[in-house]
DNA sequence: CCATTTATGCTTGTTTATGCTCATATTATA
DNA sequence: TATAATATGAGCATAAACAAGCATAAATGG
């Protein structure tokens, strides 16, 4: 077996595991201990794994390349029961905007049952996936692109939205708080979020329930600013009343 | 069995087995192990795979072909070529405009090379492939999503380029005819490089040899606009002049 | 037609990968 | 804390793989 051969198989192998002692990589590639440490030195030289006594652990560093990736496969059933009662709310003909959110994107698959629709997006892999539909009309915006979230983002990207009509915007966010503020987790997004607000006609705000009294790094919106929170798991009484006193109408898949 | 064709075996083999020794490759190539190492060397410079003691490995870029397939790409061998000779013209810090080409993404794999790196474009696969990288900054135009052709287009691309400015533009194209004419198959993306030539210092103009004496619908530039003209294969006598005559470098993997 | 270049194969000295042993360092446990 | 158990790093030997230089044959160019 080849050396980079067995290095990606060791990396295989973590991913799996999260963890492995030099014994059991040992055993499991045919190859003496000390094979093993050689290159468990030249791959935690190169950060994708971490020494530890004993063995290796992946690296941080490689779990956040996949950061996406990973938000993309989680909690997807909740993600799906959301967007099959958003997609009620939406009509033929419409023009939407849509996030570059995870739990947005599970919508696309199901606007294929439209005869047409416009839609613009800031998310690249949303426009990506978009533009598979032959009955969407899809736009970006313009701007730098930023890895981590998939997203386009800066000053041309909030100048196209900002010329945008759109009947719909669906937008996720990363937290909403007990003071009815939708937190995001970038400055950039936040501001986006606030730029859509002003150019659809109905705000509709995809949460899975784990968003609920999370606060992240910038304030986005507010309750009052969305016209329906849909949501997969009805929420405490505290956060329907909150819900309800700001005039935005709570969707979940539970009875309420 | 030609060079390009080998090499082009070693990929195949390498799809298939993941990895491969040299004793192997040369065994199943009827060649010497030497010239399977020249080989591998050569691949290896490319990106195609990672050499490694004893044989190579199928080069295991996750990042970036989790956007697209690149090996399926058809006349990889030769786009890889003409990208290996083009990079050699680039330079560390520069800011690029890239087309959406698939001969233009070919060279996205080159460019971790470089300390760093500012590019822009109207593709939006090489937008998401960009975006893996970590040394290059990633700039998309905004306007309408195009599935065909993985471009982004329309007046706000348009007004988007025209304020960049650029030391680069790497550009492919559908046909070059015997009139110096460079074509291309929409109007759009025609319109669009002839604002790119606009806004680049040099023009890399990337065409295989299957482009030559091909008219498209439309002519989007002429010889004369391009700086460089970077092909796999020696052009006819009657190109090479009408390439020089236009003020155009050619640049290409054979002897000219 | 001859001069050059290119691709390939062969030979040889050098480098690399690996496993083994043993002294040292780290962790676990009594 | 002291002691046992285990993991580690360094040095060494060996076999395999490698790079480099040279020679030959084919392709290319004038």
């Amino acid at each position: 077996m080849l050396n980079l051969e067995r290095q990606d198989e060791i990396l295989a192998i973590l991913s799996k595991n999260r963890s492995a002692t030099v014994g059991e990589l040992a055993k499991a590639l045919y190859v003496s201990e000390a094979t093993i440490r050689r290159d468990l030195i030249e791959m935690d030289h190169l950060s994708m794994i971490r020494r530890t006594h004993g063995g290796a652990v992946l690296s941080r560093n490689t779990a956040l390349e996949s950061a996406f990736a990973v938000r993309e496969m989680t909690r997807l059933t909740q993600k799906r029961m959301i967007c099959g009662l958003a997609i009620e709310l939406i009509r033929d003909n419409s023009t939407l905007i849509l996030d570059s959110s995870s739990t947005v994107m599970a919508i696309i698959p199901l606007l294929q049952r439209f005869h047409h629709l416009t839609v613009a997006t800031y998310g690249i892999r949303t426009a990506l996936m978009l533009s598979n539909l032959k009955n969407v009309d899809v736009y970006i915006v313009g701007g730098r692109v930023e890895n981590f979230s998939n997203s386009v983002l800066g000053v041309p990207a909030n100048d196209f939205l900002a010329t945008v009509n759109a009947d719909f915007a669906l937008l996720s966010c990363s937290g909403i708080n007990s003071h009815g503020e939708i937190t995001d987790d970038s400055l950039e997004t936040a501001q986006l979020k606030r730029v859509i607000v002003q150019r659809a006609d109905k705000i509709l705000l995809l949460c899975d329930s784990s968003k609920f009294d999370r606060t992240m790094m910038n304030t986005a919106l507010r309750l009052e600013n969305a016209d329906y929170l849909i949501t997969e798991k009805k929420p405490s009484v505290e956060y329907a009343n909150l819900i309800q006193k700001n005039g935005c109408q709570l969707i979940c898949g539970e009875r309420i």
